[in-house]
DNA sequence: CCTAACCTTGAAGTCGGGTTCCAGGTCGTG
DNA sequence: CACGACCTGGAACCCGACTTCAAGGTTAGG
């Protein structure tokens, strides 16, 4: 094993579209280990764990510049354990406000289903109507707020 | 209450700048409900509820274009239950499949954040070594993950 | 009446995270 | 030694979501 890849190699490795290894060498991701005769980038299995960090770093919602910063930890330096918990505990918090945000969308969404259900025998469905008064995008301003639905917080 | 808002106000009202307001006009999702004599867009209430629906929806990860969903199907159509409610069922999906990622990447940060301060007193913070090995598998599978790296528990 | 704070429009700029295009150079197989 | 598949650097382009700029109009307070 540890034999070295080439881009593609390690593109296809990883899932991740040579021109994007590029670009994260660009922005200082992620360096080749040297170049062969030809010039072709030289990739080592270090490499290919990189890779797979910054892209499983980013699907937890870190920045490449986030990420710039936790490269340097993940690679062997040492100690910056409250650095490390800072922007975790920063991620954390920013998840759970995106928690809360989506209850409200679902909730708002499960009322109109059922609100939907009901009005489905009157022929017209109204239930958007409704949805666009507590939510969002705007009808024509002569439907506007005739109840107080979108108000209650419980019920 | 319910006295009109100057698009300042409602920014202000809203923690939204007017600029950021103006381009959601221009884009369609907010519109004022008319001009005063001096041109001024004039909002009422609901246009405030919209304005926050709006950033709640965005805060979750909904594209400006989702939100957008609502618009076409609102004008003039009729008896679309079915359809609306198609539609109300995928956003719902939606919703929870996005709920189950942050439920995911919260469970991950929380562990990472107690691993760091066990590792804490070892000289190296590893906890980032450890991350990548369970927060993998991205939510978009054509991203990432080719093999079996997601799966394995220990290395 | 003057001034400062607010508003108007349209166009252009920014930023993150890439992708695409060009004009070649290199490798391995027949 | 030719062919296609791969690689090279650099620049340009893209998209979403804004922000900023320029040049001027409106309005409330002193």
């Amino acid at each position: 094993m540890d034999h070295d890849l080439t881009i593609g190699e390690l593109s296809k490795a990883a899932g991740v579209p040579t021109s994007t290894v590029r670009y994260y060498e660009r922005v200082g991701l992620l360096k080749p280990e040297g170049r062969t005769d030809g010039n072709y980038r030289v990739y080592g299995e270090v490499a290919l764990e990189r890779l797979q960090f910054i892209r499983a770093a980013q699907a937890t919602g870190f920045t490449l510049d986030d990420i710039t910063f936790l490269l340097p930890l993940h690679s062997g330096t040492r100690s910056t354990c409250q650095k490390v918990q800072g922007l975790i505990r920063e991620r954390l918090a920013d998840v759970r406000k995106r928690m809360d945000d989506l209850r409200r969308v679902e909730r708002v969404l499960k009322w109109a289903l059922g609100e939907c259900r009901k009005t489905e025998t009157a022929g017209h469905c109204e239930v958007l109507d409704k949805l666009i008064q507590c939510s969002c995008c705007p009808p024509d301003p002569s439907a506007v707020a005739p109840a107080g639905h979108c108000s209650k917080k419980s019920s």
